[in-house]
DNA sequence: ATGACGATGCACT
DNA sequence: GTGCATCGTCATG
């Protein structure tokens, strides 16, 4: 962990946000770890929350980058994004993280121990961080987030995952080489 | 290893 | 009523 956010990260284009992610230690809370998974999310983007313009639930992609945008999908899980983006309604998802730090605070919260499987899938990493709708709309300059950038590391490229519409845009992205991931990228990547 | 399935709430048609 | 930016469990190879 090193330095902090630059005042002009969040407003560089959603893509390279959510490539510049990758390797950024998120905490929340002092209970986090190296983000190893992200994908990006655009206004234009038939796959994304915003989508057809700021509506309901979407808003807070629409306000202030810089922030969090949460979600509860399937009735049951939490997911976290990072508002950001050169233009209002774009949003990074955070996929997974390496934990480093909390880490029994993580395995009371998730009820296992496996450090591979903690945070490994946006549900999962939210349940380990403590993510609910308490957090919509919350600073991540502020307590309880905190993040700090790390050297630049070698980025995996590949579709995003459990998408129906516009499945071949290669907006996810991962630290290479991580065992911590939700799922492995195709080759190449 | 891969695949089916249910859980459970809310945005949207 | 339908469809989710998901996960754990169960079954089968």
């Amino acid at each position: 962990m090193s330095k902090p956010v630059p005042a002009d990260f969040w407003t560089q284009p959603v893509v390279p946000l959510a490539r510049a992610l990758i390797g950024t230690t998120l905490l929340v809370d002092d209970v986090g770890g190296v983000i190893t998974e992200t994908e990006a999310y655009d206004i234009d983007d038939p796959a994304s929350h915003a989508f057809g313009g700021p509506r309901g639930r979407n808003l807070i992609m629409f306000g202030r980058v810089g922030r969090a945008y949460v979600y509860k999908i399937y009735g049951i899980h939490w997911c976290l994004n990072f508002v950001g983006g050169a233009h209002p309604g774009s949003a990074v998802l955070i996929r997974a993280l390496e934990p480093r730090y909390g880490l029994e605070r993580m395995i009371e919260r998730r009820n296992l121990a496996d450090p591979r499987t903690l945070c490994s899938g946006p549900g999962k990493l939210a349940q380990a961080l403590a993510i609910d709708q308490a957090l919509n709309g919350a600073p991540l300059d502020q307590p309880p987030f905190a993040l700090f950038l790390g050297e630049a590391p070698e980025i995996v490229t590949g579709p995003r995952i459990g998408i129906t519409k516009a499945v071949d845009h290669p907006w996810r992205f991962g630290l290479r080489g991580s065992r911590y991931w939700s799922r492995a990228f195709p080759k190449d990547g």
